[in-house]
RNA sequence: GGCGGGUUGCCCGAGCGGCCAAUGGGAGGGGACUGUAAAUCCCCCGGCUCUGCCUUCGAAGGUUCAAAUCCUUCACCCGCCA
């Protein structure tokens, strides 16, 4: 089992850097060996880029490695330069300290922190860097590392040219070797994964453990998740996609993954999916024969949905995603299956006896866009549809005789965009 | 510390006293074609009680009938010199 985890990792994409891969390989294969990877908490959530990395974490549990997931309480207050052109803005202690809290809980979805011996722990490096002095930190850590060589590193040299860092963020790459020797000690942890972007601050780790503990340790990297056609993976018209459901909801998930080009099909798969490979194969060869059913797409869709948000969560909006985009005819629908497909929906209220609102009103009060301006110029653009039918005039209100079971509108804004009114 | 240059809408970037809600590109949105895909083409893209009004061009004051454009102070950035 361990023996192939490298071989399907190569397979899926998934490796973009290791340090000595045959020392890595024997390794892996004699035993169960500690990992960890660490988040930062830069942001209320994880989102799906973070998934990547997730991913592999699981994939190395599941292949009988034992996983230290570090959260960055302390990295977090300070920030990482690596791939940003611009110095952080410092978050408040008492902000990172909550972001901390809910990405240790989002972790928990992912991988096993409960059967014994194999079980994943969590980690905090506030917990071993917030007690070191200032002095403890420069005379114990900092005297292993060459400003000339931290220099040369791609996050800081690429900064020094696009308008400089500060002290705080050049310091990053040594608290996060930090990280490593620590965990390294206390825990004989040998290899850390990350992000591609990351190699500069793991492989600092591998120097500082060499010239402290005269002993090697490991690194793997993941490539950065690219689109087929340049742009950045996880971001729709609305910001970040997000694990959070409360930042983004399971329907609007689900219809990340549903929307996924067809170039890009295939790695998704790759990556995201725990099918074995028959079977992804097999998908693969579903987008070639046959791409206007989407198939690959709906099961991508299917599987990280559920993973995300639960099985549950997934066919209820699967359902939606079905009913509301399966047929014009919205009133044939029973009422009972259109309410729970508009409960994913951004929704908006409207009492009993009190007047209809314009359907431009309507739209701009369920956030669907930002402003009236917005919604006027949809309808004006021929984009604007009560219950799939096209409306057309900027004062146009809906009617009772609109309502579907008496109850519901649906508004749609172009191709795809949803939301529902009800009358309560 | 001295001298010079800069700060414009989501981003990049023109404008340098009235014709400026502000050229152009990108991102984004709508339409056509499709498959809730991509590419392509067309249109749109500050807000509102929308033939008009309001708020924007780093911040605050000032000059003027009129300022993104001129002046003063402040903040931040970038060069060159020390």
């Amino acid at each position: 089992m361990t023996s192939q985890l490298l071989a399907d990792l190569e397979w899926r994409g998934l490796i973009a850097q290791t340090t000595d891969r045959e020392e890595l390989t024997k390794d892996l294969n004699s035993k169960p060996l500690k990992f960890y990877i660490g988040f930062d908490p830069t942001a209320p959530s994880l989102h799906v880029g973070n998934l990547v990395v997730i991913l592999v974490m699981r994939r190395f549990q599941l292949a009988g490695h034992l996983p230290i997931a570090l959260v960055g309480g302390a990295t977090g207050l300070v920030g990482d330069p690596s791939g940003r052109n611009e110095e952080r803005t410092l978050n408040d202690e008492s902000v990172v300290e909550q972001w901390v809290g809910n990405i240790r809980s989002q972790l928990e979805r992912f991988l096993d922190f409960n059967s014994g011996k194999s079980a994943a722990v969590m980690a905090n490096n506030l917990d071993w860097t917030k007690p070191v002095s200032a002095l403890e930190f420069l005379r114990d850590i900092g005297k292993h590392f060459s400003v000339n060589q931290m220099l040369a590193k791609d996050s800081v040299s690429s900064r020094l040219e696009s308008g400089g860092i500060s002290y705080t963020e050049f310091s990053y790459q040594v608290l996060q070797a930090f990280d490593y020797l620590e965990l390294y000690r206390r825990d004989n942890c040998r290899l850390q994964l990350g992000g591609s972007d990351q190699w500069g601050n793991i492989v600092a780790g591998l120097d500082l453990i060499r010239k402290v503990e005269s002993r090697s340790a490991h690194a793997f990297t993941i490539p950065l998740m690219a689109k087929s056609d340049g742009s950045k993976f996880g971001k729709t018209a609305g910001g970040s996609v997000w694990l959070d459901s409360e930042m983004t909801s399971p329907y609007a998930f689900f219809q990340f993954w549903i929307n996924t080009d067809d170039a890009d099909v295939e790695k998704y798969l790759k990556v995201f999916s725990f099918k074995d490979r028959s079977e992804i194969e097999r998908l693969i060869e579903t987008v070639k024969v046959n791409p206007g059913a989407r198939e690959a797409q709906r099961e991508l869709a299917r599987e990280i949905t559920s993973l995300v948000h639960g099985a549950d969560q997934c066919a209820k909006v699967e359902a939606a995603s079905l009913a509301l985009f399966g047929q014009g005819d919205l009133s044939a629908l029973d009422e009972k299956t259109l309410a729970a497909a508009l409960a994913q929906l951004p929704k908006v209220s409207i009492n009993k006896g009190e007047a209809f609102p314009t359907w431009v009103d309507l739209l701009a009060a369920t956030g669907v866009v930002d402003s009236k301006s917005a919604a006027r110029r949809i309808v004006k653009e021929n984009g604007a549809y009560l219950n799939n039918e096209k409306i057309t005039g900027e004062d146009f209100a809906p009617t009772k005789a609109d309502l579907i079971h008496g109850r519901f509108l649906v508004l749609r804004k172009g191709k795809r965009d949803l939301a529902s009114v009800e009358l309560i």
